[in-house]
DNA sequence: TTACTAGGCATAGAAAAACTAAGGCAAGTG
DNA sequence: CACTTGCCTTAGTTTTTCTATGCCTAGTAA
């Protein structure tokens, strides 16, 4: 008779993801949107994981949890735990698939910096296979499966990582060259029909400011969830945009958009490129540094 | 509209766990095994990994599996991803319960060498939760609960880990005192029906070997799973036991067992305790400590 | 005071995942 | 040549996980 072990279980994988998903994140309901599922599923898995521990690992409160104080001592433990099993599969999947590169991006810079340069990227490296998702919000490049990132950081964002500038932002307005004919002064801007980015709306007070230019009033404008958008608009001749250099030089070079007016005023924002750190690859490096001599 | 991330999830965590089990074990029945389910589960959890990855992480043979190229490049990623798990879960239980003492040791370790001295330990720790589980075989502290383990080791087992000789290991034949009238000479033993442990079927050989002792015939024997069921037999005259001195020490002292023969062989072997590595507590350590001192 | 809202809890039922059992196969072994 | 070992596959079942719903509490606004 063979002593069997009454073997010693892991508590519940899922239930420690989603406690260190709650911790990290400082609440349930943010941990159940990273983790895709309803806020009552993680705070199941929570109740499991303090259910194995027999204590409370977050204080509830009418408004959101706090971690209690064992809370608050494992939470390292647990995330430097799942930081090394991201960091796995991470390497899994390039080492399954290395000529896989994946690129997040700003939608805006994705669609007007990005796209145009794809080309000439995939005719310097024909064997990658680089796919680009655009994202409202940087990832954590450790954690979800990006090799390059592209960004529009303020300049003082002095972050550990290693990143690139890959051009500084700068505005200026630009319209259909029909609309052009209109804009003699920077004063007829109060007669036109403005375009605005919504993520972006400070872009015309910004440049009026830093400009000089005084307008009697304000015009009507109407805004656009993405800047392709407007700027496709723009073309269309709808109105005056609050142009970014880097996501219109191509429309101002073939001439589908004009910029009547030659004040243009730096954002004190750059585009911004990062390589995920613990990639064994050159292929990132060297897509990343391609981008910088790329052209549109 | 903003744009939701097609997010990037990871693996599912069990088909991990089941990659890391079957590759460090090398096979599938034996990850099976360690995870307590049918070889079949963990095969599709594997099969989801590679599917996940796009790529093989075992070749599979009519008899076993191997690990691919990629498989090998990456079992030392996940197996220091889990180790950190396990820690992060040990961290959790200690911090959530300080006081509790887990205790693995070998089965007869356990109820003939361990149990007489607990009343003792409680006493000096009263606090401490102390409980034991007897395995045959040692624990991977690290992963499994364990804070301390209490085994037989072959003396050169040198390893890393901080490990303490609590008493060597030596045998003589052993029986109840009116059995013992009927063994005037070694050579008596040939008449009397032996009690033997299964797992250390070759003691007896080991003795007569050491002790210089030759047989005409070896006579009849019987064996016990559990070292302590021999015992017992030997306390009621069943016949004579190969006594492990540190095991059997209280039966000599109070006179329930007595040896016939003074000859005491050395095993080669040491009562062994260890400590988990990484544990944040004191009181394992003193435990330990305390254990060295204490008596039966 | 009196809504109203945000965030979390509890429960039941639904959906999905995991597991088992059974049959099959291929390559060593006696 | 039969037997054993170790794994695969599939179907069906069990278990887990998730969602939906209603409830509760404490801030906030009217």
């Amino acid at each position: 008779m063979s002593v069997k072990p009454p073997r010693h279980r892991l508590p519940p994988l899922n239930a420690m993801r989603a406690f260190e998903a709650a911790a990290r994140l400082g609440g349930i309901s943010r941990a159940a949107d990273e983790l895709c599922v309803t806020p009552g599923a993680v705070a199941q898995h929570i109740k499991a994981l303090e259910d194995w521990a027999g204590a409370a690992l977050f204080s509830r409160h009418a408004r959101g949890v706090t971690l209690s104080d064992l809370g608050q001592r494992c939470l390292g433990d647990f995330e430097a735990a799942f930081d090394q099993l991201h960091m796995a599969t991470q390497n899994l999947r390039i080492r399954a698939a290395p000529n896989s590169i994946r690129i997040a991006a700003l939608p805006s810079l994705a669609q007007l910096w990005l796209s145009p340069r794809m080309p000439g990227l995939r005719a310097r490296f024909p064997d990658a296979r680089i796919s680009v998702a655009a994202l409202e919000q940087p990832p954590n490049m450790e954690r979800e499966g990006y090799d390059i990132s592209v960004f529009l950081e303020t300049n003082a964002d002095g972050s550990a990582s290693p990143a690139e500038v890959l051009a500084a932002d700068h505005i200026l307005p630009v319209c259909a060259p029909a609309l052009a004919a209109q804009l003699q002064h920077p004063a007829d801007l109060a007669d036109v029909l403005w375009l605005r980015d919504s993520i972006w709306e400070q872009d015309w007070a910004l440049w009026l400011e830093k400009a000089a230019v005084e307008l009697p009033n304000l015009p009507d404008s109407v805004s656009f969830s993405l800047y392709s958008l407007a700027v496709e608009e723009a073309c269309n001749g709808a109105g005056v945009l609050m142009g970014h250099k880097a996501l219109v030089e191509r429309h101002l070079s073939d001439g589908s958009l004009v910029a009547p007016f030659a004040d243009v005023v730096p954002t004190g924002k750059v585009i911004t490129a990062r390589l995920r750190s613990g990639d064994q690859r050159d292929l990132p490096a060297q897509i990343l540094a391609a981008l910088r001599l790329t052209r549109a």
